[in-house]
DNA sequence: TTGAAAGGTGAACCGGGTTTCAAGTTTTCT
DNA sequence: AGAAAACTTGAAACCCGGTTCACCTTTCAA
């Protein structure tokens, strides 16, 4: 899980080198924590004992057990969202770059378990955060989605519905095939199996693309 | 939310009229408490306040938070399979059956936000009922699929992760057509895109149905 | 009618985790 | 070097809600 040098606003930013060292501890320590048992089971003593520091430094950072989860979850969204642009290739098909994205997605949600259940909890400790990063993530997958269409690769009547019914799709199919039953079928497979889905539709005698 | 005379094997279960009613009760009671402020920040003392009893009757039905949160989460997984029943047309055709599966769900979803809330958390607080309810859910829609294809109306080659992936794409739909946005799109609407999608997918030059 | 079983009651117990704080150490700046 | 600012420390104050329990009331069947 990568920092980039982003969010703490919520965090009484450091003034030293030391200060910066000890709160990447402790954010590192919180996503395995938090992950590890989710909000509530975490404790802000096993934090600070993973992170070796002295229980009473984590209130140098952060203001309460909330403030860290949500740096946490912020910084975690971001992570998701670089991880899914690194893997787009500026000039390849519309179709194809939403099967990039997805099989991108599928890796990195096998690869960091815990940001899945991370963001997944902040519907619950911090609403605002997630619907935030759910809202952001729509509206990029309907950026792409409206570019296919100016290129007239994609149908034009495609709207914010669309993206939310593809990022569900994905979310779905990343909690079951890469958290869940990591190893039952290839990030590769589910990606082109639900693009095939979203080219031709799931109706027989499908259409011969364009 | 109906109750079905179902799960409470979790409940100790109750001999008499009175103690049925109080039983009842308590779900209601846990249902708006937990709905409107998630697991952790529900108190017992309160649903016991919304329900009319005393805060030692709760233990006369429950062994403890969780196990009401159980029961409730059990409770609602029947009662959305239910609705979604309800409104399928034995007869009608797979992907109209699908149609109505989702606008069903979507009316429900607006009208028991509860109901959407208490499932997610369950990831958290009882992930085994969650795992089940989304398998079973996801093995419903697998069926239809199936009976589909059987009749040659759905592609031959549908597998549990089509089935996956439709199921991602109603919740996220519902989440923010129904819980988040009631009212930005009515289900109907948002129900007929969603099918059109599955139906033809988002490729230009669609398909002539069959 | 009557006693046992089922159900009801709420004060008090209890444990655990968050947060505070006053005192010590390290870093930075002049 | 010297002093202020940044940071560290961990014991203990504090809070809070889940759970227990001994006693009371209602229901039900013989």
């Amino acid at each position: 899980m990568e920092k980039h040098e982003s969010a703490p606003l919520d965090a009484k930013r450091p003034r030293t080198e030391r200060g910066r060292r000890t709160l990447r501890k402790l954010l590192d320590a919180a996503a395995i924590e938090f992950g590890e048992k989710g909000f509530h089971e975490a404790s802000i003593s096993t934090i600070t004992a993973r992170a070796g520091t002295a229980l009473g430094s984590f209130y140098t950072y952060f203001d309460s057990k909330e403030a860290i989860f949500q740096a946490l979850v912020r910084d975690m969204s971001e992570a998701v969202k670089l991880a899914a642009r690194e893997a787009l290739d500026e000039p390849a098909p519309a179709l194809e770059r939403e099967r990039q994205a997805l099989a991108a997605f599928l890796r990195f949600a096998a690869e960091h378990k815990e940001v899945y259940r991370i963001i997944d909890e902040a519907e619950f400790v911090d609403p605002e955060s997630y619907r935030q990063h759910y809202e952001t993530t729509g509206a990029r997958i309907l950026e792409r989605l409206r570019e296919g269409a100016r290129k007239g690769e994609l149908r034009g009547d495609l709207e914010e519905a669309h993206a939310w019914a593809i990022m569900g799709m994905n979310v779905f199919l990343g909690l079951r095939y890469a958290v869940w039953d990591d190893g039952a079928m290839p990030p590769e497979r589910v990606a082109a199996l639900a693009n095939d889905l979203l080219a031709r539709g799931i109706a027989r005698m499908a259409p011969q693309g364009d």
